[in-house]
RNA sequence: GGCGGCUUGGCGGAAUUGGUAGACGCGCUCGACUCAAAAUCGAGUUCCUCUGGAGUGUGGGUUCGAGUCCCACAGCCGCUACCA
């Protein structure tokens, strides 16, 4: 028994041959502005998928399913007249290839390169309709240069305060600003932070690794390092407010608000025994309610305020902190920790004096790292100061004679001098004002979001475009010439333990001039993954990042440049937000025309296992998409994702769900093809060039085109397909297969399953490919019908059914409903009080 | 703890946005074809105490009419975590 006797249809054969010939022809070739065969009437359509970080382990299926979601939407669009960018790349740089270089000496380009040549065939394995020409790799030399470039433009850049916009240092070197002036308020600035930093690895960790290595017994520790940072607070306030026209979930864009966390309050400033300390406080007017002051463990003035008595106590509570990643201290959650420091604060509006505490529930990073506490009235501090037995002292009564300790909305102020009786927000304005006229403190909108960490000590990514002066310490450009700059040809890539990351042992390189030495760290993996969306507008331009033309062109008439952005909600928060960021930038620059990169944004859901849990090697769930073209071919595993469920749930795989679109896609291509005695496919001497004449099959035909083509627009692709399913039913039953008519079913089945509808079309003698074809529209009068079936119901309740003419007025529906024997039943005794008559749906008549 | 999402047959999911609940698919049952099976084709399939009744997580409300709107509660799943 030969594997082919088991195949429902030729699939093996047509899919991988139809690949070719798109591949050959180049059909999914957009050309840009400028081609010869450019046509720039045409509206563009920009659909772009997240590109994807090319593993060892090859493709996932949830790969596919946003990816065959923009297929289906390019395809459709572009047969709808539009231009259509439908790009795909490779976001190449990363850890894994790094580690695995590591363990192996193999060099990371080498297995990056199998890596996306893997993915590449896996992509072309599933038909989808990329303009092949356009692809990248952020690994690329010439990519690699434009994302070095980019960074310099931050470089060379400061965020003026005045306009809200960035603009080039050159203008603050004209205004004859010091180098070291200028420094302060570059958008990429050199800063001594604390890093997770792992002796045992070399290299410093995010936040959220740390727990991870930890338990695989790597050392980690806080230290703080000389990093690159980019002073993407500046653009706060605009990363908010732009969220507003864009098209995005409402969920995604609450959660990127609340990453940036705006909070408006105010800076008041106390005297700490003689040196001035601000506080940033939400609530202000609760000012007279401050009992204590906090500083984080970190605070600058630590050292210097405690007394000798408590000097060895607090020593060994700030070097206990100092060893705790973030993560620890928000695990100790539950029970504050803290100590005094014997000095005290005095209060500036009532001159009382209260104690200054030190404890880790106040962060280093954000407001001041200083706070008042007001125990009556926060929560955190309410703990704390119950814990530690500090006063608590009621400022505000509550609205609804609720318990004041501890209560934190708004309410009436009391015990507050000047203050009393005032609803809060007229005591926070009125405090305010009294702080800015006495000079105790301003108002102030601060910022949960802090600059992007931006460097990394790795050798597997972008090298800094910068150098070092060894005389002076200062830092400096490389010129644009002499970009893009790659990492040095290393053999060895183990971590030396040095800090400043493996590329320390490439002494050659470092070596500039006899002046200057090379930065060694690198850019993160967001670097390239940041401006990808740009370089597909371009791909090959040796002048700029993107040419005005393209820019203008595929960025024109709206709001944000992508029309639609499709991928895993993972990247929800950072990349987005990153990539906002540069994108604002660059159109501040006057680099870009739009003001945002990607106008709506769509989440697909994520695909669980069989079993209902996430899919991972560890459970043995996952399923690999080759197995399934293999066994069931490319428009099965296309069309399977989606039908399986709305693109946005989360929904589990079923191989018997396979099986079933699989059986679906048989029966359409039963509909034209039947089997000879050799068991060669023909074409059925059911297909004939008649006109169609069977009413019903018509209609359901030019239902399936309307319903398919609004579902289309809707991505609501599972409805889309049971239609279609509907409509092969309804030709499978027929006795005769219009070729017109049939020819439209494949026609709107073709961006879902590409290859079978192309090779039945062509089958059944149709010349032009349906990829090329203009999408069809429906015939409205093959939808009408002379009747309608009403549904008559008493109290509710469904009675009974009745047909009228699709125009009868509500008097005779009425009539007719009444008339029926079965609803008398219902209604006979009974007084009828109310007849609703909704023409084309049903009757409802009150009865009792 | 905070924020967001979800909850409809045995299963994945439909429902013109307030108007026939369960489209379509899976599974299952029966029939045709077959020596037989697979495949295929056809019929059926929410539940029950079945000429009737109940039913969209639970309890209430609005309405002629609620899966859909309002209020309260519960259960799952994500993300986040002392942000003053």
């Amino acid at each position: 028994m030969s594997d082919e006797r088991r195949k429902p249809f030729p699939f093996d054969e047509f899919e991988p041959r139809w690949q070719q010939r798109w591949d050959d022809e180049k059909t999914f070739r957009t050309p840009n502005p400028g081609d010869p065969d450019f046509d720039a009437s045409k509206p563009k359509f920009y659909v772009l998928d997240m590109f994807p970080y090319p593993s060892g382990a090859g493709l996932h299926v949830g790969h596919p399913e946003g990816y065959t979601a923009t297929d289906i939407l390019g395809r459709t669009k572009r047969r709808q007249g539009f231009n259509v960018l439908h790009p795909m790349g490779w976001d190449s740089f990363g850890l894994p290839a790094e580690q695995y270089a590591i363990k192996t000496g193999q060099h990371p380009r080498v297995t990056t390169e199998a890596n996306i040549d893997n993915f590449r065939r896996q992509l072309k394995s599933l038909g989808f309709g990329y303009d092949w020409d356009r692809e990248v790799a952020t690994t690329d030399p010439e990519y690699v240069r434009w994302t070095q470039w980019i960074f310099l433009q931050l470089y060379h850049s400061y965020f003026d305060g005045e306009t809200g916009v960035a603009k080039p240092v050159s203008e603050l070197e004209a205004n004859g600003w010091t180098p070291g002036q200028i420094d302060e308020v570059r958008l990429a600035y050199i800063h001594e932070a604390p890093v997770n930093w792992s002796p045992s690895m070399g290299t410093v960790l995010a936040n959220e690794e740390v727990e991870e290595w930890r338990a695989k017994g790597e050392t980690v520790e806080r230290r703080p390092l000389r990093q690159w940072m980019l002073r993407i607070t500046k653009y706060a306030q605009r990363l908010i407010d732009d969220l507003d026209p864009l098209d995005w979930p409402e969920g995604i864009k609450l959660l990127q608000k609340n990453w940036i966390g705006r909070s408006e309050g105010a800076e008041v400033e106390f005297d700490l025994e003689g040196h001035p300390v601000t506080v940033f406080t939400t609530r202000p007017d609760t000012l007279f309610g401050a009992t204590y002051m906090v500083l984080a463990p970190e605070h600058p003035l630590v050292a210097e305020i405690t007394t000798a008595a408590r000097k060895e106590t607090v020593e060994s509570y700030v070097k206990a902190c100092a060893g705790k990643s973030d993560m620890e201290r928000g695990d100790l959650n539950k029970d504050k920790s803290g100590v005094f420091t014997g000095a005290h604060a005095v209060n500036p509006v009532n001159g009382e004096e209260i104690p200054v505490w030190i404890a880790d529930y106040v962060m280093m990073g954000y407001g001041t790292g200083a706070i008042m506490a007001v125990p009556a009235h926060d929560e955190r501090d309410f703990e704390f100061a119950t814990k530690f037995e500090l006063p608590i002292r009621q400022v505000v009564e509550p609205a609804n004679g609720a318990d004041w300790q501890g209560y934190t909305d708004p309410g009436t102020a009391v015990n507050s001098g000047f203050l009393d009786s005032l609803p809060t927000a007229d005591a926070k304005a009125k405090i305010i004002e009294w702080l800015e006229e006495n000079g105790k403190g301003t108002r102030r909108i601060n910022y949960k979001l802090r600059d992007w960490l931006f460097s990394r000590q790795r050798y597997w990514g972008e090298p800094f475009p910068l150098i070092w002066n060894r005389e002076t310490g200062e830092h400096a450009a490389i010129p644009e010439s002499e970009l893009p700059l790659l990492q040095p040809e290393m053999e060895d890539f183990k971590p030396t333990g040095d800090p400043r990351g493996p590329l320390i042992k490439a002494s050659d390189w470092i070596h500039y001039s006899d002046e200057f030495e090379r930065e060694t760290n690198t850019m993160p993996q967001w670097a390239g993954s940041c401006w990808y969306y740009l370089r597909y507008c371009d791909p090959r331009n040796k002048e700029r990042f993107i040419g005005r033309e393209a820019e203008q062109y595929w960025g024109g008439g709206s709001t944000g440049m992508v029309d639609l952005y499709v991928g895993g909600t993972e990247h929800a928060v950072l990349h987005l937000l990153y990539a906002r960021f540069w994108h604002k930038v660059l159109f501040d620059l006057g680099h870009l025309s739009t003001g945002e990169p990607f106008q709506k944004l769509v989440n697909q859901g994520l695909i669980l296992g069989e079993d209902g849990q996430k899919m991972s090697k560890s459970r043995g769930n996952v399923v690999n998409p080759d197995d399934i073209v293999r066994e069931h071919g490319a428009d099965a595993l296309r069309l399977y994702e989606m039908f399986m469920g709305p693109l946005t749930d989360t929904k589990p795989w079923q191989m018997k769900g396979v099986e079933g679109v699989s059986r679906f896609l048989a029966r359409v291509w039963r509909v034209a093809m039947a089997q000879d005695h050799a068991g060669e496919w023909r074409m059925s001497d059911k297909v004939r060039d008649v006109p169609c004449g069977d009413k019903a099959l018509l209609k359901v035909v030019h239902e399936t085109v309307k319903k398919v083509t609004e579902d289309i627009a809707k991505m609501s692709f599972n409805t889309a397909i049971s239609q279609m399913m509907v409509c092969t039913n309804a030709f499978t039953q027929a006795e005769v297969v219009p070729r017109r008519e049939f020819t439209l079913l494949l026609s709107v089945l073709n961006p879902f399953a590409p290859h079978l509808s192309e090779e039945l079309n062509r089958r059944i003698g149709n010349e032009d490919q349906l990829a090329t074809q203009p999408w069809p529209d429906h015939d409205e009068s093959a939808l009408v019908e002379s009747e309608v079936e009403l549904v008559v119901q008493v109290n509710g309740k469904l009675r009974d059914r009745i047909t009228v003419a699709k125009d009868a007025p509500k008097e005779d529906i009425e009539a007719a409903a009444r008339a029926s024997a079965k609803v008398r039943e219902h209604t006979d005794g009974k007084t009828v009080r109310k007849v609703i008559v909704v023409p084309g749906r049903l009757v409802n008549i009150v009865a009792n």
